[in-house]
DNA sequence: AAGTCGACTGTAATCATTTACAGTTGTTTT
DNA sequence: AAAACAACTGTAAATGATTACAGTCGACTT
């Protein structure tokens, strides 16, 4: 295998011009970069990212920790997390969650900690204390994407006021019975999302001087299948329907559509249905939703980490909590109408 | 930081003796194990993974590279594989090649060379010669998963005869006007699995001694709403549409369900309908489908892998053209039925 | 002409492990 | 009792880069 040190001899010079040479640093005479670089050609030379994360203490390596990522918004989060960190020079070292605590804490303890990321990138998932201060202890930075860590940097949208805004724009559409599909416990994610976004729902409908029905409320587990079923409960008895409804995802709207469509309803003539993410479909299902522009929110996030990669952080406080909210704008679409 | 040396001191050993107790290797007295840990344990101490590769040249790291993942198919495999890989000891480093040939070629000469990666695992991606023999000059193992690999082991399912089961489905129940909707070239993964469907429904036909009709043919782009207007197309017009379609995929299935419920026809009873992959909410419409179970096939893709790590490989040829078909089965639902 | 300066270059220490090899110890065999 | 052996332990070389430091060289100043 071919190092360093015999593409030094085969260009005539030593070993510190190499590394300069490659590595972009002054003091290397054109002549000499050039000889480094037609050496470097001619042997193949791959440089070893191992020596140089020893020699130097960076890995150019995140840790991209997800719940699980066969759910619309964590891939497309992965995915922009991964075109982002790659295009500055950093790869992306994924960790799934899914097989349960037993794999978290694997993750966690001999994984991630392993000195093999510079930072770590969370998607939906609350550290620990214990998680945290290992991490900070090895000096590694952390963003959390999907409401606020605390103790850490993070970026999100406002969960309860997309809640708001959504009910909001079914009052303002003249609704004054409007259902919620929201997560049951077992999808809510660490940061609450499901319950932050029902909350966002009860205040707007205090707010209008409406009163929280419980027969109009219904749990699901964040798929099209869970809603349907859901919507169904909410909408079976045509006495008592509400003529909206607020899904706290756009799957799950996706789902209460096709619910209210087979009970005989009509979308948004009977029932107004609006969603949240704006998943790659709603336009498609010509779905009123709340645009949270995931893509770019990973792009924020891997570039915020980035930068704490190049900033100089000896002596200030690692990860400091701050959470950088994320703007979301309401997105009409078809599946919304005035009260009949 | 703590290295192994204080490790060593504070336990009255040798940094040789620590290492071997920590590598579970043999020639350790309990006595000496046991200060080793407890040494361990006070000092917080962990290891460094890039001393190790540099000393021992393995990684511990596969790289997972995958076209895109924001698709239910390469989302199911990418966290079967970090599973089945996490549970061998095995990190996964994630490239995405979404970004184009620009990333692609990033991707292959700078990240993956650079010994971050003990192997490979590429998801419907075809390797180009110069790819391959850079990687088998590294000594780095591949595996394929979505289709035969030239010059590297893989693993996959038999498309064409997938496409020709299914479609022999359609044939058995007495459907002799039979539609398709494939992939479009954009969608042409690196393994033509569209083309190879297609063709697989062509040979069922033919053996029934029927005819290929282009006005039953559409392509479309892999999604819901692409399957929908196309399946409009085959279907617009009653005097001409066919009784049956088979789609590439489960996706498409249900883009082109939905086009001929809104359409006035009736699934299954004027028209059959089949899928291909048994996508997680195949179940939830009621789909026929041809099974490839990806989750399943990625934990063997992923066993595959480390298998030749643990294997000594010194001598042999490590990259042997080798593919190791998946099976396939009818999974028969209700939007498959007799012929009226 | 000597001194100063700056740009370039090379030597060798450094990073944190693994492991070959040599050395020690205690037990068993002859 | 000596020899042989097995099990354990430690020393130090090796891995492949970066970089502090010292040194060289030519140009410019005085």
């Amino acid at each position: 295998m071919v190092g360093i040190e015999e593409v030094a001899a085969h260009a005539g010079v030593s070993t510190a011009t190499v590394s300069r040479a490659l590595n972009d640093k002054p003091h290397v005479s054109k002549a000499a970069r050039e000889k480094v670089f037609k050496a470097v050609e001619e042997l193949g030379y791959v440089p070893s990212s191992s020596a140089y994360t020893l020699a130097t203490g960076k890995t150019k390596n995140v840790g991209v920790v997800v719940p699980f990522v066969d759910r619309w918004f964590f891939s497309v989060v992965l995915e922009g997390l991964s075109e982002a960190l790659n295009n500055r020079g950093l790869d992306v070292s994924f960790y799934s969650l899914k097989g349960g605590p037993n794999q978290r804490s694997q993750v966690f303890n001999e994984l991630l900690l392993r000195k093999r990321v510079d930072g770590v990138l969370t998607i939906a998932v609350k550290l620990s204390e214990d998680e945290l201060s290992n991490l900070t202890t090895l000096r590694k930075p952390i963003v959390g994407i999907g409401g606020p860590i605390t103790g850490a940097r993070s970026l999100g949208i406002d969960d309860e006021g997309a809640g708001r805004l959504a009910t909001q724009h079914l009052l303002s559409l003249g609704h004054t019975e409007i259902g919620i599909i929201t997560g049951n416990p077992s999808t809510e994610l660490e940061f609450h999302q499901p319950y932050l976004r029902q909350t966002g729902y009860k205040e707007a409908l205090m707010e209008a001087g409406l009163d929280f029905q419980k027969n109009w409320f219904a749990e699901a587990d964040f798929t099209i299948p869970g809603a349907y079923h859901a919507a169904k409960q909410i909408l079976g008895d045509p006495r008592s329907a509400p003529t909206a409804i607020f899904c706290a995802s756009d799957e799950m709207a996706f789902g209460a559509i096709q619910a209210a469509k087979d009970l005989g309803y009509s979308v948004p003539d009977d029932i107004s249905v609006i969603g949240m993410d704006n998943h790659d479909l709603s336009g498609f299902y010509n779905l009123t939703t709340i645009n949270q522009k995931p893509r770019e929110q990973a792009a924020a996030a891997a570039n915020m980490l980035a930068d704490l990669f190049d900033q100089d952080l000896k002596d200030k406080k690692l990860n400091v909590q701050e959470f950088h909210e994320w703007p979301v704008e309401l997105l009409i679409r078809g599946s919304t109408a005035k009260r009949r």
